[in-house]
DNA sequence: TTATCGTTTCCTGCTT
DNA sequence: CAAGCAGGAAACGATA
């Protein structure tokens, strides 16, 4: 048993890596609300003490699981952190998310940022080396998602990403109008999400285009990465009552109220982000999730979760939503019902049965991916 | 700019 | 009584 122990706890670290709290540390309402058991959702990495100072957007993130917008801060970091020249850069060049990020050679690194490439290959690979033991688990999940991404879409984006990533990892994107960039030659705008990131991983978009607008400093000769203008309102109950709260997801920070945020992945990345996706890499990897969900009917694809707050908490990290419940979760469980991506098994509490229209759980689909 | 999607949040009523 | 389920309504952010 010490081994399938370890086994959890490296899945639970590497979850808490990869879908890691919105917080650098994890408020203590969170830990207590959790049960002595979810605790240990909430190991994670520990990144080299010159990085606690600072808490930017990727600060611990596993470099593969970085935005964009986190690429771009950890660069911005960088820059600023070695006083490079900036301007030495083509900034055109650096759209890429952490995924591809981590494909690149320090060759082409220092194609792209020249001296500072070789810092850069150097930070990046002791970062990824305090993760190493994860990297396991890493590559079995992406193996998994490049393979259903090829079966199930029959796209095979991703993978030709990451096949083409060495010779061309790389989109040199032409500067486009659009929201908030820091780059010098853009006008303070961003071509970020203006781009395509078709199975590129993580497609998040750094600058909200309704975050009250104002938020990009327009200084067209300044490279300041570390803009974070992303991030929810914290309503509490206290607000609700005294009505000043709308139903609904709460609504950003004001700018004033940004200061603990940090930044939100999106909805749409294609790396397993939906709901269900996120229930079924759970279910598949029975071995590591210890506890939290099981399969009761493996072949009908009826599934029970065992743990439902803790499954929950784990959604909510994945989505930077430190206040998402089971009731939450399972209301948007149910509106799968009508997809019929999940059926309805009556009568059974914490019981659900994967649709015709869900993919990737069945035996037969999993084998074909191996 | 707008529509749509996939949630997220809140709620009421019901069932276990 | 608590926890879970069902589903309406509205809101949200990202994307097409």
């Amino acid at each position: 048993m010490a081994g399938s122990c370890e086994i959890s706890n490296i899945f639970s670290n590497y979850i808490s890596a990869m879908y890691q709290p919105e917080e650098a540390q994890p408020p203590m309402e969170l830990l207590a609300h959790l049960g002595k058991e979810d605790n240990l959702l909430i190991t994670r990495w520990n990144p080299a003490p010159e990085l606690e100072a600072e808490k930017p957007a990727w600060f611990g993130e596993l470099p593969y699981f970085w935005s964009k917008a986190q690429v771009l801060e950890w660069i911005g970091y960088h820059v600023e952190k070695n006083k490079y020249d900036a301007s030495a850069i083509n900034f055109s060049c650096c759209n890429m998310d952490g995924y591809t990020l981590c494909h690149c050679t320090q060759e082409q690194l220092r194609l792209i940022f020249g001296p500072l490439g070789d810092e850069l290959y150097t930070r990046l690979h002791e970062i990824v080396s305090v993760s190493d033991e994860l990297t396991w688990i890493i590559d079995l999940l992406e193996k998994e998602d490049m393979s259903s991404q090829e079966i199930f879409q029959d796209s095979g984006k991703r993978s030709t990403l990451a096949t083409t990533c060495p010779s061309r990892p790389l989109q040199c994107a032409c500067p486009l109008p659009g929201r908030g960039s820091p780059f010098p030659g853009n006008n303070g705008k961003s071509n970020l999400s203006a781009l395509p990131p078709p199975g590129t991983g993580m497609s998040h978009s750094p600058n909200s285009q309704d975050s009250g607008g104002s938020d990009i400093d327009p200084d067209p000769t300044e490279v300041k990465l570390f803009s974070s203008d992303d991030g929810f309102a914290d309503y509490d109950k206290e607000d609700v009552k005294h009505g000043k709260r709308k139903r609904g997801r709460p609504r950003k920070f004001s700018k004033e109220n940004r200061d603990c945020l940090e930044t939100k992945k999106s909805k749409h990345s294609p790396r397993g982000t939906h709901l269900w996706e996120f229930i079924r890499d759970i279910l598949l990897h029975p071995e590591l999730n210890e506890g939290l969900m099981k399969w009761e009917d493996r072949r009908e694809g009826v599934f029970k979760f065992l743990r439902s707050e803790a499954v929950a908490q784990l959604w909510g990290q994945k989505k930077k939503n430190s206040s998402m419940t089971y009731e939450k979760l399972s209301r948007a469980m149910r509106y799968y019902y009508k997809r019929e991506i999940l059926e309805r098994v009556d009568g059974r509490r914490l019981v659900y049965k994967f649709g015709k229209n869900s993919s990737g759980w069945k035996e037969e689909e999993v084998l074909n991916r191996k």
